[in-house]
DNA sequence: AGTTTTGTTCAAAAAAAATTGAACAAAATG
DNA sequence: CATTTTGTTCAATTTTTTTTGAACAAAACT
């Protein structure tokens, strides 16, 4: 039923519009949010990512779905799949929470753990699918007769060399992030 | 005027579709592209950006836009908002061809540039409008008074921490590629 | 058993981003 | 000076991505 304790109707609402069924945010949490939601943006990741993941991080308690889906007025679908991806990512972890049957997620807050997650999930599927394609490129201009084949091989090689590189730096990204005591 | 060499009509096309006024491309150039397109993906770059750098990379000789659009077959709005694109982040640079009234372009090869552009035109002024957002919420977490100030004051100071090893760390990245560029 | 709660899935709708193309301006040509 | 070439701009269109919401399944209650 829905006459649980937070459905007291707040009339004293922060915001005029929509009072239906919201659980206010405080202001600073709408910032912190905010500010995650332009934070994965540069990650390429969606909206509703960025708005979990911040509304996670700067809530005191582990939270279950249907609060966030009040919380942050998006819906349920969004929430399920978000918070899918970021479990998945190991940006957000499930949280027991006693007398209660809803699961309940906090947000992963280690730098560390968050870079792996997104090296591991993210970074490292794609560089191996280049590499992949980089060894049918070898081969293929390896065949190839135009007078432009030496100038390919170069080039293709060149991208090998990116490719090794990046490798490298994704370790050294690991290390420097390992080191220091965790936070 | 469009009676130019390459106006010969190619019945042998290497698609059936579209001979209406295309420069052919090798197939190992057509797979490089490819892979260049999947690449800025990871960045959040569209594919036109991804084409326009992988057809210069892949190309012996500098291009014009009107050479870079009939080879690619996409819009000369498309290139020239593509070009001007990388020409900011320092991915591709003009090259004077005598005789030539056209700008033409060559792919920057050097992983070292093509990072050090990125992250100063992409990455770093994301990591400063962060550090100015971050100081107003120190500010407004000093006053809040909410049993949760505490809490939003650690977090807060977390992110502040995570900014921090984030410039570190593209320092280090920087260092590794090869040369120090100022911030 | 039936009912309610909890969470997932996925087709459809909405929103956001990229691309086009035509109008435009500036510079070079004749 | 008129014309052509070259490149930019931006509103309109297309494409892609994200979000929604209703249908569904599984588990937990009564």
């Amino acid at each position: 039923m829905s006459a649980t304790p937070q459905a007291q109707v707040q009339d004293t609402e922060q915001f005029s519009n929509k009072s239906k069924d919201s659980e206010p945010l405080e202001k600073i949490q709408r910032e912190v949010i905010a500010l995650f939601v332009n934070g994965v943006r540069v990650l390429g990741l969606p909206k509703s990512i960025g708005e979990i993941y911040g509304l996670l991080f700067i809530s005191p308690d582990p939270l279950a779905l249907d609060v966030i889906v009040r919380k942050l007025q998006i819906s349920k679908g969004s929430v399920s799949q978000g918070l899918r991806f970021l479990r998945n990512l190991g940006a957000v972890k499930p949280v027991y929470v006693s007398g209660d049957r809803r699961d309940h997620f906090t947000a992963v807050a280690e730098l560390k753990k968050l870079a792996n997650g997104f090296i591991k999930g993210e970074l490292n599927p794609n560089l191996e699918s280049v590499a992949i394609r980089l060894n049918e490129l070898k081969a293929m201009a390896k065949n190839d007769i135009s007078p432009n084949a030496d100038f390919f091989q170069e080039r293709i090689r060149r991208i090998g060399n990116w490719r090794r590189r990046g490798g490298m730096l994704l370790k050294i990204v690991n290390r420097f992030l390992g080191r220091t005591t965790q936070v």
